[in-house]
DNA sequence: CCAATAGTGTCTGTTAGACAATATACA
DNA sequence: TGTATATTGTCTAACAGACACTATTGG
């Protein structure tokens, strides 16, 4: 009964990130390729990018993560948000473990520690498709991928997330586009503007985005550490 | 560089519960008292249930809080739901140490473990003031349950879950307080009923609770065991 | 009848959505 | 001028909130 807490086997802990950008008119999650040491368990398979807790050096969770994604994007300051904690016997071959899923939200412009890095060969970004990627993930990596879209997915219909997917100033219109990317559907010019312009979202910086026809004004977060919740979700 | 995972120092792991219900018109949290063994860190303080993680015992987190809700309060299958997890170098004197919070819904008619089982000397019921409660907790607690409530609340904005702490039937009044208590607001009565009646999220059983004056209908949920969401939050 | 609480009806404000209309660049 | 895209305006529907009103019990 009163075995001391002490005495209990620990499990093993980590950190996984899913780590999305917007490449080309897509939501893109960059993956990693885990060792081909056979010893290791799914080599060579594409995973997220994470790994276990180190004492000595994480003073948090968070700054584990923060520290995971700094090694591999060269980003340290994005949107991170914890989608939860998995644990069970059977997620690790090596034993019962438990993992720290957190979302980042990053620039594609920031990701250039990713593409130049030393760490460049093993690293590629995957398209979303659905609640998942095309690459079969390694461990349980599929289930944890779709909380963190379902949770994405979720927040955008009432938070401003996807300002997080574009560079430091954007227009209208791209942001919509990154709205419209993450949620897999079309919206409204005009509601989307009056919504995004009465949150008071955005400020204008004073130039405009010319194109091949009339230019958009161009904007940046006012807050571009905290996201934005609308006072209404978008639709049922 | 390549230390093996396996090699790392293992973080001791955890479930804590913040255990929810509700008497005497307050939203009131379940605790319990720590051994006062002076071994123990906290000894004699008031704590969340929760405990260590037994990879012998537990499938899962989930199956972890589950049989420690079970042992607390006999309750088997109310709301629960995890919030997160915190995990640091100092959160637990006996070291690098996370634990998952969950929050647990229970109906007060549903709670005779605790107050009638074996560990009934070593458990109480405080009534939630703000964004804590009165007695000071052990650990990092009083954050965790600060978390929990942020999240209870948000979610009451727009979702049913006050409706996990009634018993199974209940009139809309009591549903109404149930949700002003969980706010911390009063509600107009009119708004909420069409809300909740136009959300399908409630059955008339048929009969009605008599009283001082007009006896009210009794209802019950039409889906126990899934949240509903509304399609509009309550207010800004 | 009166007190008390349950339940309904009416009106207003806000905002998302549909869609039309206008504005401004470049070729 | 024509085409493409940005930006604005108008109308409607849905729903929360305020609040007045009616209904039904017990005393």
């Amino acid at each position: 009964m009163s075995r001391r807490p002490l005495q209990f086997d620990r499990p093993l802990v980590s950190v996984d990130l899913a780590i999305f950008t917007l490449v080309g008119d897509a939501l893109q999650l960059l993956l990693v390729k885990r060792p081909s040491d056979p010893a290791e368990p799914f080599p060579g398979a594409w995973a997220l990018p994470g790994g276990f807790i180190d004492t000595a050096r994480d003073a948090s969770l968070e700054a584990c993560a923060r520290r995971k994604l700094l090694e591999k994007t060269g980003v340290s300051a994005p949107y991170l948000e914890q989608v939860g904690g998995w644990g069970d016997a059977k997620r690790d071959p090596r034993g019962w473990s438990v993992t720290h899923l957190y979302i980042a939200l990053v620039a594609p412009d920031a990701l250039t520690g990713s593409t130049d890095g030393p760490a460049a060969a093993a690293t590629r970004l995957a398209p979303v498709e659905g609640l998942g990627v095309k690459p079969r993930l390694a461990f349980d990596h599929a289930r944890l991928l779709e909380a963190a879209l379902k949770r994405l997915r979720a927040k955008v219909e009432y938070t401003s997330l996807p300002a997080y997917l574009l560079p430091e100033s954007f227009t209208l219109p791209q942001l919509q586009r990154s709205f419209e990317i993450v949620l897999g559907r079309a919206l409204d010019k005009s509601a989307f503007r009056t919504r995004v312009l009465s949150a008071e979202l955005v400020e204008p910086i004073g130039a405009q985005q010319p194109g091949r026809s009339r230019p958009a004004e161009l904007y940046r977060l006012k807050q571009r550490h905290q996201a934005v919740f609308f006072p209404r979700p978008l639709a049922g």
